[in-house]
DNA sequence: ATGCTACATGGCTATTTTGCCAAATAGCAT
DNA sequence: ATGCTATTTGGCAAAATAGCCATGTAGCAT
């Protein structure tokens, strides 16, 4: 692969695996409805404070999200709401799967 | 987090994983432009064909892509062409941090 | 059948990612 | 200063991912 478009598609790459994982996944999403403090992220996901964190410098380093400290908290903001417009690609392609599976489910009978 | 919640989020997570590595946005983007077979795209790559396989069937697993062998080639399909319009905002997030880059220069010089 | 081409799969190692715990830092209240 | 709350950071072990090589499989041609 030629250089310059290596680098492209790593930018790129970067970007959409910061988006991959499920508890991510639920910060995007939650954010997108507005701001929230670490702790109310933390209370969704279930995990321990320290992984909720780096799960958002994850987002924070690759740009997704921006975080602006107010008194005691950090309060978390989705710096770029398009992603979320994806979402909606990514169930249609989970119902496009479901579709398959049904179709090979009939034709075997 | 709840139990249906996170499967969800896996469901999609898989989805987004499977797109996010630079080889497979290569694929993605060629596919796009039209069915492939896996020698076309593996010479465009510059990895060993057995990667580029692997790549692949990333790809199908996530039901990204379809595939056609037809005589002695296999050929690749986008099965969803809406992922393609996700990297405009893929993109917009790289020049948002650009000029987020440019403005903490100014502002310290 | 033999060979050749096009892919896929198994196996292995190196690297990356994840998630917990413990410890550090920062702000607020007393 | 001390304690308390909110969050980040370092460190570590477990799990997942990536990429190569060697090998297997399938289709076509001879």
């Amino acid at each position: 692969m030629k250089n310059s478009l290596k680098a492209r598609y790593e930018a790129r790459a970067k970007i959409i695996k910061a988006m991959a994982h499920p508890s991510r996944l639920l910060i995007i999403e939650e954010l997108n409805k507005g701001e929230r403090c670490v702790g109310e992220l933390t209370d969704m996901i279930g995990a321990d404070a320290s992984t909720v964190s780096k799960h958002l410098s994850v987002l924070k380093n690759a740009g997704l999200v921006s975080d602006d400290k107010r008194g005691n908290s950090i309060f978390y903001t989705l710096r770029t709401p398009c992603v979320m417009q994806f979402m909606g690609c990514v169930e249609d392609v989970l119902s496009s799967n479901v579709r398959e599976q049904k179709a090979i489910l009939r034709c075997c009978r």
